[in-house]
DNA sequence: GCAAATTTGTCCGTATGTATC
DNA sequence: AGATACATACGGACAAATTTG
């Protein structure tokens, strides 16, 4: 018997359960600093090897950051974790089946349908004006996929959902959206005129928004979607030319 | 210098993203084996430390699972990592302010406003039954606060969404179940009433589905939630009863 | 049931890289 | 530049869990 007793569970699950109760319990926000490792290992009873597992295992959902020879500090809470746990998901099926990436196109539109009438309900003009501006700049980056596509369309969806004054739906939209972009690049030829459908849908959800009809944003988000999915049923069908 | 060099990365990372890279190369599926951590240490010229701190990052993503004294193999891939993050957001905000809470309230609601009409378009009578059989035994678990109430309750809400065919927005809608479940309790102060009226919410969703209307549908969801916001609006009170 | 082999969990000591003052 | 504080990385040793003969 070493000591206590540690019941069944792994040294570094309670590390970092501990860790977990140490800034709920002193009310601490991100940047906040947290005890160095040494200090934790003191205070914990446990190695460095325990403590810093599970100091990794927190960065990893950004529960905690840590700065090389600086120190250790709150995370930032983001959706890091989701992002980059769907991503590899998304990358995993693409050998075979693109059902994943399939699903989150599913989501991404479920989503924005379901925040049809709030969207329309709290943009005001200035919102509109900038969305249409940003509209403006998409077809404008040269001859087609040049990488300042992505930057503004990341931009339009971003400032699509901000105006509800609800920070985790934004970032959940955000989250689909990266993970959407990092995965969809396997899907390959993008045509030209998929791109042009891409900017004329996003006008249309500007114009349903300005005029207030959910059914014409619902039906534009729709059209904004089409070409996603035709390109997913087509490399589908590359890969396995049976079903 | 000790060989190649490092650059500037971390060498955890790399080691990361290579067991990443091997398991995307080799096609590996969840519960395929890994190289121990020894072929590791090997293969990627990296001690054991470092790949044990990569894997133990992996492991909080679910992307790789350990098995003590047997054996390290592909996660699941689940949204854990999801539920962890958020879960913890939503614990560190319930001190002051219940912002997070109910962002992810507004979250639920928008995510099964979104499914209303696949859902309804989708839900044969087999399930329509089942969801039924599941809202007769809510009630009946005891005085009040039964546990069972909740386990219910699940498995209504995934019944629900399970008909779409699209696993990753059954996942996602019981993830934010799952973070909610967890945080809510901190709410306290959970009245028979609303009990009753949650019962009642979601016997009118089956009605809506059986019956096909979609507003019907969005009213009963937004009744569902109603008692919900209403209980983070007077735990906002009790905080801070200025604002 | 026992014992050996395999694999992960934990600990310690040491050296190096990095940031701050 | 030097000193200090901190995280990063290494290697070896032993403990604990699991499987197999």
């Amino acid at each position: 018997m070493t000591e206590v007793r540690v019941g069944r569970s792994l040294l570094r699950q309670e590390v970092s359960e501990s860790i977990k109760r140490y800034i709920l319990e002193n009310k601490l926000r991100p940047g906040d600093p947290l005890p160095t490792e040494s200090d934790l290992c003191a205070t914990l009873g446990a190695s460095r090897s325990s403590v810093r597992e599970a100091v990794k295992t927190l960065n990893a959902l950004d529960i905690v950051e840590v700065r090389h020879g600086h120190g250790t500090y709150v995370g930032r809470l983001s959706l890091s974790a989701l992002v980059e746990s769907l991503t590899f998901r998304g990358l995993l099926s693409s050998g075979d089946d693109f059902r994943v990436l399939s699903d989150l196109v599913d989501v991404r539109e479920l989503f924005e349908r379901g925040m049809a009438d709030r969207i329309i309900s709290q943009l005001d003009s200035g919102h509109l004006d900038t969305l249409d501006a940003l509209v403006d700049r998409m077809p404008a980056q040269g001859t087609g996929d040049g990488d300042g596509f992505v930057e503004v369309d990341r931009a339009f969806h971003a400032l699509l959902v901000e105006p509800l004054g609800n920070e985790l739906i934004g970032q959940l939209s955000m989250a689909f959206w990266d993970v959407y972009t990092i995965v969809a690049p396997h899907l390959k030829v993008i045509t030209f005129q998929d791109e042009v459908d891409t900017v004329t849908a996003h006008r249309n959800i500007v114009k349903a928004v300005r005029e207030g009809r959910t059914e014409d944003f619902v039906k534009a988000v729709a059209e904004h979607y089409a070409p996603v999915r035709r390109r997913i049923a087509e490399a589908r069908l590359r890969i396995e030319p049976g079903a």
